[in-house]
DNA sequence: AGGGAAACCCGAACGC
DNA sequence: TGCGTTCGGGTTTCCC
């Protein structure tokens, strides 16, 4: 077994199966602590630990936001919403002040999760699609061709910006990569979806596309107090960078509110609809 | 169907 | 220094 540092964020290493991911396949769960009752989604803590304990961990995965396990009866799905880390190291490790759940593995190993917001969530279901099913494709998906996305974008009478957000019509957008996105394809937040053009929705996936790669090449933002280790948040174009000059044509990046979340965007590149 | 608002949280950043 | 207030992230729920 590889050496191991005290606790090592979890979340990076476990699509591709690598390094942690690969480390957590085949163990068991001896023993379950919990820690805020809420992270436990349903239906009770007590239940949750009676029946964790003693399952193996078959596999690791992710779907949208949503960090995946798949243990010998059901599959554990993690959501880290704003503030969550999932946290691998060893069991004699010091449980954190923000841990919500601590998962000991067999051969001295831990996997906590840790939450200073209490925003995060875990599920242990029988059928995954319990959760994940009103999901919309991965941006990724090699069936998420410029022409679907055009028919599916074509067929919405809203705002891009909460579209963008709204996981059913395509999953794993937040606000930083919705905000991002719009500035890569030069399309205003608040654009009628029905009414841009086929080369607007073919450099709207494009643009999804490019910045969710840079996200995950630069191991994503590490924003506010909340340090996860990447350094996206220093390569934001437009994202709270409110009153700085825009990086293509150095107009002044305004922020407005859509749907209750902050909007940043260029007014000059990102023409407003009339 | 779409939009708006509130609720869940709490550390940080602000105003006084 | 120490209060009180506001903010914002993702999602659900409810209401117009």
């Amino acid at each position: 077994m590889p050496e191991l540092p005290e606790v090592e964020t979890v979340a990076r290493s476990l699509e591709a199966g690598q390094g942690t991911g690969s480390t957590i396949l085949g163990r068991t769960i001896q023993r379950a602590a919990v820690a805020w009752n809420k992270t436990v989604a349903a239906p009770s803590a007590t239940a949750f630990k009676k029946r964790i304990v003693g399952q193996q961990v078959t596999g690791v995965g992710r779907r949208a936001k949503f960090i995946r396990l798949d243990l010998s009866e059901d599959v554990l799905l993690v959501h880290l919403r704003m503030s969550g880390d999932l946290l691998f190291g060893r069991s004699d490790s010091p449980i954190g002040k923000y841990s919500r759940l601590q998962l000991y593995l067999d051969d001295g190993l831990q996997l906590s999760f840790d939450d200073a917001r209490k925003f995060g969530r875990v599920w242990l279901v029988k059928d995954p699609e319990d959760v994940l099913g009103g999901l919309g494709p991965e941006p990724f998906d090699p069936a998420l061709t410029p022409k679907a996305v055009h028919g599916l974008i074509h067929a919405r009478k809203r705002q891009l910006k909460p579209l963008l957000l709204d996981q059913s019509f395509v999953a794993g957008l937040g606000n930083i990569y919705a905000d991002e996105a719009l500035h890569g394809a030069r399309l205003h937040p608040l654009t009628s979806a029905h009414t841009i053009s086929a080369k607007q929705s073919a450099d709207l996936l494009a643009a999804i596309r490019a910045v969710l790669k840079e996200g995950i090449r630069r191991n994503g933002a590490s924003i506010d107090w909340v340090y996860r280790g990447g350094d996206f948040q220093n390569h934001f174009k437009v994202y709270q960078r409110t009153g700085k000059p825009c990086p293509r044509c150095a107009t002044p990046i305004e922020r407005i509110v859509v749907g209750q979340r902050g909007t940043h965007f260029c007014p000059n590149c990102q023409i407003a609809p009339e």
